[in-house]
DNA sequence: AATCCAAATTGGTAGTACCACTTTGTGGCT
DNA sequence: AGCCACAAAGTGGTACTACCAATTTGGATT
């Protein structure tokens, strides 16, 4: 009976109200959101729930809070995904070898769009990195290889491509900081992740998706193989 | 000087605990977390604090609050995944392009994944949704359309992949119920829809990982020519 | 033994008070 | 006039208390 429409939570209310004024270009990124006690008297909801939900806000990246000077619009996406990513494997609802899945499906788009659209400056930080790729310390490896993806996904200007694969390099960095460093420490795999790498660099520069593709493919290759292997070991284990 | 690491945000310490408590097992999936008020003692914390973490959780998808009994662990990310993706869109982070960009990336490797683990009962369920297409209501095509795609990402086994294409199939409704409808109403386009979606079954029948990236692009060719059409219009509409 | 109702438990919300940090503005100094 | 210092105001961070609303629990009644 009773459409009184209160079975909205108070902190609904509030995150509803601050989505409101960004559909209606009252607040911008960069931006202040209202005092959390003026929001708490003009919502009519005590300022603990104003708290729960900029709190949910800041943890999501779409606001950071500066204690002291406010509350602003910021939307930084990447920090939420790598929280969710996290928690997702403490639950143990993911493994590495469905992140390195998703990770294959989207470093493939990246490259692909990367193609279509990447700039003459662009390609020169790739050589560039390429090129350091030769002076090569295990520790740079590592830095040059991230850096090396990351530029590729910046390439695609797909900012969604890019915070998610953002996301799983750092959940990555968290969870199995001792495979990437086991690949970088062999002679014959970091051998091979060099080819592909230059490969997909090449690719970008002759714009041939089918060598990006193998390329991808060689790359990808590497990991899985080492995770398989990691996969039959656990099952031994079990014995 | 003081390093009291004190510095930790309250709601910090919560949360760190709760992941503590995910990590030691001493919580599961459907699990009762301990009540607010004791985790508030227990933790020298006050409950608001408690409550902010709890709400963010809540959000995150990581727990569901049921007022009267308790705080459980659910572990359902999907809802996060779409409030996320609604805030990037409603901040002009990403656009229908990069959505539709992305769905292509993952709907591609899901599909090779399913082909390399489809079971038959699966494959039944995919015929039947295919010959169902052949008594087309409009309506009915939308739904079936969703269904066909949710069960070739499950085919995939891939959690992660299933929750973001889900999520980005719940975003795609909110926001673009027209465009769908409006590939769906047109005689050609809808010719060519369900070309690709018999293709796509078809190759998960014969494993033909060739086909099936026909199909794909083949979907996907569909969706972008209207998106680029789109897009033009709004440059026009600048004019 | 099953049912029902009251009490205890637990999340949801409001309000107040105070701390810590930042910003602002005012007054005094050079 | 311009600069600096310091006080005041503003704002997020945290704690505590009180009460409401829904659920669960357990004992009394049948």
């Amino acid at each position: 009976m009773g459409d009184n429409y209160s079975n909205e939570k108070s902190y609904m209310k509030v995150i509803n109200y601050i989505k409101s004024l960004i559909r209606d270009e009252k607040l911008c990124i960069g931006g202040k959101l209202p005092a959390e006690r003026d929001l708490s008297e003009m919502l009519g909801v005590s300022r603990n729930s104003v708290r729960e939900a900029i709190r949910t806000l800041d943890i999501m990246g779409v606001i950071s809070s500066q204690q002291g000077a406010g509350n602003f619009l910021t939307g930084n996406f990447e920090n939420n995904l790598v929280e969710s990513l996290s928690m997702m494997f403490l639950l143990n609802q993911i493994n590495y070898k469905q992140i390195s899945q998703l990770r294959r499906a989207l470093e493939l788009e990246a490259i692909m769009l990367a193609i279509d659209n990447i700039t003459e400056e662009e390609i020169q930080i790739l050589r560039q990195i390429i090129s350091q790729l030769e002076q090569e310390t295990e520790e740079n490896n590592v830095i040059l290889d991230k850096r090396m993806h990351y530029n590729i996904a910046l390439a695609s200007k797909n900012t969604l491509i890019i915070n998610i694969l953002q996301a799983l390099s750092e959940v990555l960095d968290k969870f199995i900081v001792d495979l990437r460093r086991e690949i970088l420490s062999q002679e014959d795999t970091r051998e091979i992740l060099k080819e592909a790498h230059i490969g997909m660099v090449e690719s970008l520069i002759e714009r041939d998706k089918n060598l990006a593709y193998e390329s991808i493919n060689k790359h990808f290759g590497v990991i899985d193989l080492k995770l398989n292997r990691d996969e039959n070991e656990a099952l031994k284990n079990k014995d």
